[in-house]
DNA sequence: CATGAATGAGGCTTCATTCAT
DNA sequence: TATGAATGAAGCCTCATTCAT
């Protein structure tokens, strides 16, 4: 049975949901996942550390909100981004990471907590949940891939799996990529608690989608 | 200079040293930085709190000679796979890997600490430590490909740069994609103190390295 | 802004702060900074050591509370004596101590801690502190002379800052002065939490002024 | 029975057993008693930790030591000064401190030691010890005074031993004299292994006796 | 006699969670 | 429902002392 949040989080005001949401986004973006403190958010939120407890079930299960909160959101956009409605994968790849492009500007806390998702998915706290999650994108990234196998675009002398992880891999690395190539340094605005904001860090993030179809065009086609 | 661990360390027995060596390893091989316990070590090991001190100068200490111990170690199997002895990258990356493989069979638990060294490097504490030892690795990459740039055989179209951070979060996940694709179990073994050994390893990580290098010489050749 | 207590502490029922309160008081009077045990305190008094931390920010901030409020509460007993209302310096001085003793008799621990301020002064954790506390002592001192050489009471052979100084090692003895005089042991009394009040105590404070009044009065006047 | 040190320590070589000694005045020059470490000393000084429970019983045997050390080395400076050599008290007392300054130059470090005494005497673990040498100082202080006022020369309207106490009180103070009217920092240089020697310490030591004979003079005359 | 590794108690502090109000 | 004080386990680290070599 899942609790996720319990009733009392959302019969809260949209306000302060929000507000609560947001704060933990930021400490959990900050922090390994044993490391976020409770406290502190609590302290920094005005409200009681008791109230997390009338929320969530735990710190365990306030973390498994966020982020089927974030994921949930992120859905919204690409969702309807369908293969069919492109001549071939990459320019889905280009649209899905376009569509997330505006669930980053629009939610960047959001987006940053899922891409630091993969920093916290080793903590021991977190096994389980962290494979299933895992076993889920790369399921879809094998249906995806073996379309393009099947249809004969892409390369077939691999296992599609393989394709899979490697793809996965070098997808969740795209936060660290702006980092290293472009300075970005968006742990230290979540952390001072400035916006996130900024079309710069759109044109920063094509450019790096864009470099990364560039390697993986040849990566994976025939 | 850094004192990494201090002589009273270096004058244990060498059985003694390898245990605690070794138990280490483990409890930071299956927690992240922040989380490992030297109390639980300490612990399990059946011996004083106290003496880890006269070992080491702290957690930092005994973390970073762990690290260098097992770079170290490592090295005395890499360090002499010279690029010019091979006639194309593949087979010298392959040949590091086959190196690399030898060191793993010996010293599985150094191995393995050092495939998850990428999960301690956003502990809060590592930050400064973390930055230097990534900027360290990627500009080894970058030489290495700049090379191939030069000579011609790797493509010139991307940023050098590009290019070896790709390489870099590529050969980082090689551990997960084991993990992944052969159902390898290491971190339940490593941390049921179990042996890790086993030349099915060995044949799988050789596997895993062909799979790559399939995928990576289209990425990065002309 | 301090902090000082956390509005928790302020929160607890008045009986329950003055527990607390009175058994640190007792702590730092008969140990030296460093080696006042909160741990001790806690169990003596029967609370969790983690409350301490809801009531103060730690150690030092507990110290600098207890500093703060007892030196608050002799404020209110001796601020409101002026040099105006006396016809010489040692009137006031007597007057000065007069109150105090009052402050002392109501609140022994209190007093005695202030009055054993002094040896924590030299503890390398509160060096900073010292400094500027010590500084001010000595400026107010500066002040209450310079007055009496300005109008011609006292002496002008010596620089204002060395009887001032002066002053104030005297005046810091006279706790010591009572134990060595007459046989007074507070700190057992004290540390074993027996009253330490009694107005025979009043009469041996005042006994003590008026020797040092003596002695000083020859010391300072022209 | 007294322990002070055992035997092993006097068989040492005359320089081991300067070095040791010095290092050690040096830790209780600059941390109180309890905070003192052996630790810390043992290791600068590159002996075994062991050793010095061959030599003394303990951390507090160690301390009694020094003081009893330091006390009969300055005892051979100022022990032939008598009374009767000089006209009066001040120049006795003058004298005294002139002696006493050639210990401190050529002694500085048991010199400091025995200035910051004072501080070391409230130390729980002191108790016992610092009572006995207390009333010692006292006493001795009060032959002097007594004779003083015998003679005539000293007022007879105080009891002596509150003078005697004054006298104490003012004269363990000079150390703090020195550093608060001419900015001497000695602690630092100790701290740091620099020497603590120069004629100008010797300079600023006989302007603060001055000082202080100065005021006394009034203090204590008819 | 010298060594220095081992000890383990004790230091302060942080944390997620509970529960009475 | 909201609060936030209380809890106590666990964290890392330092220390004086002991004792086998």
């Amino acid at each position: 049975m899942e609790t996720m949040p319990k009733e009392t989080f959302h019969k809260l005001s949209p306000d302060k949901k929000k507000k609560i949401i947001d704060r933990f986004l930021r400490e959990f973006s900050t922090n390994s996942y044993d490391d976020a403190s409770l406290t502190t958010v609590v302290k920094s939120l005005g409200i009681a550390k008791g109230s997390i407890y009338q929320y969530f079930d735990g710190k365990l299960d306030l973390f498994l909100f966020l982020q089927s909160e974030c994921a949930a959101i992120k859905a919204k956009y690409i969702g309807h981004v369908k293969r069919d409605d492109y001549p071939d994968f990459w320019a889905y790849f280009r649209a899905l990471y376009l569509e997330g492009l505006r669930f980053d500007l629009e939610h960047p806390l959001e987006s940053n907590f899922l891409h630091n998702l993969a920093r916290h998915i080793h903590a021991p706290s977190l096994k389980e949940l962290t494979k299933q999650w895992f076993d889920q994108v790369i399921e879809i990234m094998c249906k995806w891939i073996q379309y393009e196998v099947d249809t004969g675009h892409f390369r077939n002398d691999l296992p599609v799996k393989s394709m899979a992880f490697f793809l996965y891999t070098v997808s969740i690395s795209i936060g660290d990529y702006m980092r290293t190539m472009y300075g970005l340094n968006l742990e230290e605005n979540i952390k001072s608690g400035k916006p996130v904001y900024g079309e710069q860090r759109g044109r920063i993030l094509m450019r790096a989608v864009d470099d990364y179809i560039n390697l993986l065009r040849k990566t994976f086609e025939k």
